[in-house]
DNA sequence: GTGAAAGCGCTAACAC
DNA sequence: GTGTTAGCGCTTTCAC
C-alpha cells in the first residue's frame, strides 16, 4: 500500500497540513526541526506525493494537451519536441494526440482532454475544420493553434510564420536563378498556409513579369511518394518544366529522387525548393534549397504563450510570428 | 462555473449515483426514461465528467507515460505514434517524455509520471542505465521496456528486435555480395543494441573466414553528421574500404552523402547498409538497404503488453521479439 | 508554527 | 430502479 500524506502525518506526528505545506515547499513558517523531520519520513517511506487529489483541489492538473496530425510526420517532432521542453521546464507535463487531420479523431481527443482537466491546449488543427468543436468554445480553456488558424474559435492564440511571404521570397529565388519554368507542386489546398504559399508564388511571378505555365498548380498530398509521382508523371508526360516550388521537404525529397532517376540534372537543369527544413534536407545529394522553419520554437513558444494564458497573464498579442529565412543550399543554382 | 455530476442530478431529479451510472455506461438497471431525461440535461449543459475526480476513487488514470530519448530523432515517432494508437483504441492517454539519455531527466520524468498516477510506463531506456531509480522498483507500477532492457527492474517486461541476428544477415549478405573490406560506423557502444549489433557483424565475417579490418569499428553517435563526418575523414585519410554496415539509418544516410560528396560509387564501389529503415531510406537516390526495425509494432506492442499488464491479465511471456528483416535496395549491389 | 475541518467531483457498496 | 453515504488524498482557511 502506498504512502499517504496521512501516513506522514501520524508518523511524524502533526497534521497533514503541515506534511502538505513541506511538500509542496510553503514552508517559511514552519521549524526547520519539524520539516526535516517530515522530509525525513518522506524519504523512509519513498512517499510520492499524489498530484490527482492535488488537482482536484487546486484545479490546476499542470498538464496540456498537444494535438497534431501525426507525430510521424517530420514536421511534427520538432514542434512537440519544443512544447514538451519548455513544459517540463515549468513542470507541466504533456499530452500527445494523432489526430491524422480527421475531424472526429480531434474532438475525441478534445473530449479526452478536456475530462482529464488538461489546463491548456496546443492545436495544429485539421486543415479542414472550418468550425470549432462547440466544446471546446464552451469550456474556456486556453487554446493555442500553431501554423494554422481556427475560424471561431474564441480564447485562442496563434502561433504563425508568414506563409505568403516565405513563398514570394523562394519563388523569387528561382526566378532570379534563372529558372523561367516553375511549377508548384502543393499538399491539399484546403489549409490556409497551402493557400498562402500558392499566392506567394504567384505573385512572385506576377512581379516579375512571368506568365505561370498552364498547369503551374499541382496539388495533392504532403508525402515523398506524391513528390515522386508527381514528377515521374511529369517527365514521362513530357511536360516542359526547369523549376519546382515544392509545399514541403518531403513533396521536394520525392521529387529529387524522381529527377535523379530520370537523369535529370539537379539544379542545372532543374531548380528545386522545398519548404521546412527538416533534418533530411541535409542529408541528400545535393542538398536541398528550402524554408526553413523554426519548428522547434514554433512548439516551444506555443507552450510559453499557453502558460501564459493559463497563468492569466494577458498579454496584448493575440499571435506571434516567427520568422522563417530561405536557406539557400544545393538544388538551385547559383545567380547569373 | 463547470457543471458536476451533482447539478445534473438535481436538474434530473435523480441522485448522482444514478448520474454516474448512466454516465460510465453501467446503466442495465437504470429505465430508458431516466436515462433520456439525464442524457438530455448532460447534452444541454454540455457537461463533461472530471476524470481526475474518478480517478480519486478507481485508482485509475487511464493514463500511460512514455519515456524515450528524444522524439525529434527519427527513429522514435514511430514508436510513439504505435503506442499512442493502441492507447487511444483502449480509451488511454498518453504522456511524451524527451528523456535526451539522461539519467537524471529519466528519474525526473520518473517522479512525474508517478505522481500522476500513470497506470505504466513504456520505457526506452537510456543506453548507459544500469541501475534503476529505486522510485520506479518500490512502487509496483507497471514497465514495458522497448528495445533494451534494464537489469534489476522488476514488473518488467520486454519489447526486442534480435539485433545480433539481424546484423549478422546483414554483415552476410554484404559479404555474399562481394564486398570485402566491410567496416561498421556504429552509434555509442554503451547500449545494448549496439553491442549485439557489433556481435552479429563480427560473427559473420567469422563464419565466411574474413578477419575484420584493422580499426573496423568506428563508434560515435546515431547521427546524420556524425556518418558524413567519419566517412569523409576515412576517404581523407586514404583508408581502404568497400563496404558500411552503419549502426543505424542516420548514420547510413551521412555516409551516403559523403561517398557521393567524393564521387565514390554506391553500390558498386562501396556497398552500404543501414538499420532501422526510416521512411527517408527511400528518399535518397540510390535507395538504402536496411534492416527494417518495425517500430510502429514496437511501440503497439509494447503498449498492448502494458495494458495486459495493467489490467493483471497476467501472460507467461515476459518479452516479445518481433519481426525484422533485410530490405535489399539499391545501396549494395546484386550478388554475384 | 501548527492543527481542525471542510470539501474538490466522483464511485461503489449497500439499502430500500 | 434508484438513493444514501462514506470516502479517495489532498489543500486551504482560519483558529489557536
Amino acid at each position: 500500500m502506498k504512502a499517504t500524506i496521512k501516513d506522514i502525518a501520524k508518523l511524524a506526528q502533526v497534521s497533514t497540513a503541515t506534511v502538505s505545506k513541506v511538500v509542496n515547499c510553503k514552508d517559511e513558517k514552519i521549524s526547520s526541526a519539524t520539516r526535516e523531520r517530515i522530509m525525513g519520513i518522506i524519504e523512509e517511506l519513498g512517499y510520492v506525493p499524489n498530484r490527482i487529489a492535488s488537482s482536484m483541489v487546486t484545479k490546476r492538473t499542470k498538464t496540456i494537451g498537444l494535438i497534431i496530425p501525426d507525430i510521424a510526420n517530420p514536421f511534427f517532432p520538432e514542434i512537440a519536441r519544443g512544447a514538451e521542453d519548455l513544459a517540463k521546464k515549468k513542470g507541466y507535463t504533456l499530452i500527445l494526440c494523432n489526430s491524422d487531420n480527421d475531424l472526429e479523431k480531434e474532438d475525441t481527443y478534445i473530449d479526452m482532454l478536456q475530462e482529464k482537466m488538461v489546463d491548456g491546449i496546443i492545436f495544429t488543427a485539421s486543415s479542414n475544420r472550418s468550425e470549432v468543436s462547440l466544446a471546446l468554445n464552451k469550456s474556456s480553456i486556453p487554446v493555442i493553434t500553431v501554423d494554422r488558424e481556427i475560424d471561431g474559435l474564441k480564447s485562442q492564440k496563434i502561433i504563425l510564420v508568414n506563409n505568403e511571404i516565405d513563398a514570394f521570397n523562394a519563388t523569387t529565388h528561382m526566378i532570379d536563378c534563372g529558372y523561367k519554368k516553375i511549377l508548384h507542386i502543393s499538399g491539399p489546398m484546403a489549409s490556409k498556409p497551402a493557400q498562402e504559399r500558392y499566392k506567394g508564388y504567384l505573385r512572385a511571378l506576377e512581379e516579375k513579369r512571368m506568365k505561370p505555365e498552364d498547369n503551374h498548380l499541382i496539388t495533392g498530398r504532403y508525402s515523398g511518394e506524391w513528390g515522386f509521382d508527381t514528377v515521374q508523371n511529369l517527365v514521362l508526360k513530357g511536360i516542359d518544366f526547369d523549376g519546382i516550388f515544392c509545399g514541403n521537404d518531403l513533396i521536394a525529397l520525392g521529387a529529387l529522387k524522381a529527377l535523379h532517376s530520370n537523369n535529370i540534372d539537379v539544379p542545372n537543369h532543374v531548380g528545386l525548393v522545398g519548404y521546412d527544413d527538416i533534418y533530411m534536407s541535409q542529408m541528400v545529394t545535393p542538398e536541398l534549397t528550402t524554408v526553413k522553419q523554426p519548428n522547434y520554437e514554433m512548439g516551444y513558444q506555443a507552450a510559453e504563450m499557453l502558460l501564459r494564458m493559463i497563468h492569466g497573464e494577458e498579454s496584448k498579442l493575440n499571435s506571434e510570428s516567427l520568422k522563417t529565412k530561405l536557406v539557400v543550399r544545393g538544388t538551385t543554382r547559383a545567380k547569373n
